[in-house]
RNA sequence: GGAGGGGUGGCAGAGCGGACGAAUGCAACGGUCUUGAAAACCGUCGUGCGCGCAAGCGUACCGGGGGUUCGAAUCCCUCCCCCUCCGCCA
C-alpha cells in the first residue's frame, strides 16, 4: 500500500506504475472516492461533536432542560446514522482500491510486460561439461531409490514426492546448513506457522491478488502459506518498535504450500515445482531509508549467492522487469541455478525490496530518533528451498557412475561423506 | 469436544452508564540538585484521521466487529486471543 498523500500528490507516477505493473485499476476513480470520503468524514465528525456537546450537557442538566436536550441529541444521532452507513461502504471500497495500488518500481529496473524483458546481470561458475551421458535428477532418484514419486502421486496427486533414504537426510542437511549460515550472519532463527489468517496474506501483498495460488482451509478461516515471509511479516504488526530494535532480521523456517494453479502442465516432472516444500527464508525490516534498504538488498542477495556458491552451483543473477516482479515490489532480482538436463538456469532464490509498501498494509511501525512514528522498510530473500535445490545439486554434481559428489561445505552435515550412492 | 476465568496505555493495575483517553505505581524522556552518578524533587510521556504555519482544536480508538442508549471502557450480541480444569491426542 502506498501512502494516500503520496498518491494524491503524485498521480502521474502512480499511473505509470499501474501501467508498468500491468495492474487493472482506475486511479481517477480511487482519487474521487477518496475526496468523497474525506468530505463525508468531515460532516460526520461535525455531527458527532454536536451530539457529544448535547450529551455532556444532559448529564448535568436540570430535569426540565433534560427532555429538550435528549430530543435534540436524538435528532442529531439519527442524522449521524444516516450518513454512517454510506460512509462505511465507501471507506471499505476505498480500502480495497488502495490495496490494489502497486508500488513504484525502481528507476533502474527493466521495464517490460513479462519475463522476456528481464535482464541478466551476471553469470557465476562454470557450467559442467559432462564426458558421459548425464542423467536428469529424476533418473538419479530412481537409480538410487532416493524417492518414490509415483506412489506419492497416488496419495496426493501430481507434483507430490516422497524422498527416501540418504536423500531425505541430504534434504535435512541442507536445512541445517542454511540455518547455520543465516545464524552466523546475525539472523534470528525462527520457525513459522505454515498456516495464517487472511490478514497476514494481505499484509505481504499476496492477497487480494493471488488467492488462487493458496490452499484454503475453509473450515477454519486459514490459508497455507507459500512462504514463511507471510508469518514473518506479521510478527511485529500493530507494535511500535524502537529504532534501536531495527533492523529486525529473521531466518524463518517453515513448510510451504503452493497450488501452482497458474502453472498447469509446466515442470510436472520431478522435484522442480511441487505443492509442498520447505524453505529457510531471510526477512529484514529496517528503518525507512532507501540507502539502508539498498544495503540490505545487497546483503540478502550476497547471502543467496554465497549459499549457492558454497553448494558449488553455477548460477546467474537476473533483474526482473516491471511486469514480472509483482505489484508490491520496488525491485526483484532472482538467482537462477544451472539445470544441466534443461540446459538452462532456473530460479532458486528471489530477493525483493518493498520500501514501506508491506509495512503500511501490515502496520509495521517504529519510532525514529526524532520520536516520529514511521513505517519500516521490508525485504526478503530465499536462503534455501528444498527440494528444488536438490535438482541442480544432484544434476551438477553427478559423476559418470551415477554417484553424486557432495560439495565441501555440505560434508559436515552428512557425516563427512564425499559422495552419495545407492544403498547397499 | 466439555466447564469456568480473563483481555484497559511500554509494563503492572484501578475504573464497571455522564465530569474517563482513562486513577495510581513502575519504566522512559527533559530539567533542578551533584565534581560525576544515585536518591530526591519538578515537568513531559498512546495511536489513527481531519483542520491549522504552529500552539492547538475536533473526531475515533480501553482485544476485533456489531448493537442498546441523549450518552458506553462500563450493558447486550458475536468473533478472536490468553489462562485453569476435564476429555482426546503426536
Amino acid at each position: 500500500m502506498l501512502d494516500i498523500d503520496f498518491i494524491v500528490a503524485n498521480p502521474g507516477a502512480v499511473k505509470a506504475a499501474i501501467e508498468a505493473k500491468q495492474v487493472d485499476l482506475d486511479l481517477d476513480a480511487l482519487l474521487a472516492l477518496h475526496e468523497e470520503v474525506k468530505v463525508l468524514v468531515g460532516e460526520v465528525e461535525e455531527l458527532r461533536h454536536e451530539r457529544n456537546v448535547l450529551s455532556k450537557q444532559t448529564g448535568s442538566a436540570s430535569a426540565d432542560e433534560r427532555g429538550d436536550l435528549i430530543e435534540r441529541s436524538r435528532a442529531v444521532g439519527t442524522r449521524i446514522k444516516e450518513l454512517e452507513t454510506p460512509l462505511r461502504e465507501k471507506q471499505e471500497t476505498l480500502q480495497l482500491l488502495l490495496l490494489r495500488v502497486p508500488n513504484i518500481p525502481g528507476a533502474d529496473e527493466p521495464v517490460g510486460p513479462d519475463e522476456e524483458s528481464n535482464v541478466e546481470l551476471r553469470r557465476v561458475g562454470d557450467v559442467p561439461m559432462f564426458s558421459f551421458a548425464a542423467r536428469d535428477h529424476v533418473d538419479l532418484l530412481e537409480m538410487h531409490d532416493w524417492a518414490d514419486i509415483g506412489r506419492a502421486g497416488k496419495i496426493a496427486g501430481s507434483r507430490s514426492y516422497a524422498l527416501k533414504g540418504d536423500l531425505l537426510l541430504l534434504e535435512m542437511a541442507l536445512w541445517r546448513f542454511a540455518l547455520d549460515f543465516t545464524q552466523q550472519r546475525d539472523f534470528t532463527l525462527i520457525s513459522m506457522p505454515a498456516m495464517a489468517r487472511e490478514a497476514a496474506f494481505v499484509g505481504t501483498g499476496h492477497f487480494p491478488h493471488g488467492q488462487e495460488d493458496v490452499y484454503r482451509l475453509g473450515e477454519d478461516d486459514l490459508y497455507l502459506s507459500g512462504t514463511a515471509e507471510v508469518g514473518l511479516n506479521s510478527l511485529h504488526s500493530e507494535e511500535i518498535l524502537s529504532v534501536a530494535d531495527l533492523p529486525v532480521r529473521y531466518a524463518g523456517f517453515s513448510p510451504c504450500f503452493r497450488r501452482e494453479a497458474g502453472a498447469a502442465g509446466r515442470d510436472v516432472r520431478g522435484l522442480l515445482r511441487v505443492h509442498q516444500f520447505f524453505k529457510v527464508e531471510q526477512y529484514v525490516a529496517c528503518a525507512a531509508d532507501k540507502d539502508e534498504s539498498a544495503r540490505w538488498f545487497d546483503m540478502l542477495l550476497a547471502n543467496g549467492e554465497a549459499i549457492v556458491s558454497a553448494l558449488e552451483l553455477p548460477y546467474r543473477v537476473i533483474r526482473l522487469s516491471t511486469g514480472d516482479m509483482g505489484a508490491g515490489k520496488v525491485r526483484t532480482w532472482d538467482i537462477e541455478c544451472w539445470i544441466p538436463s534443461q540446459e538452462q538456469y532456473r530460479e532458486t532464490h528471489s530477493v525483493s525490496e518493498y520500501y514501506d509498501w508491506q509495512a503500511r498494509r501490515t502496520d509495521l511501525r517504529y519510532r525514529d530518533a526524532e520520536g516520529k512514528v514511521r513505517h519500516m522498510f521490508t525485504l526478503n530473500n530465499t536462503a534455501l528451498a528444498t527440494p528444488r535445490i536438490l535438482v541442480p545439486l544432484l544434476e551438477n554434481h553427478q559423476q559418470a557412475d551415477g554417484t553424486v559428489r557432495v560439495p565441501e561445505a555440505l560434508r559436515a552435515y552428512v557425516g563427512g561423506r564425499e559422495t552419495l550412492s545407492s544403498p547397499s
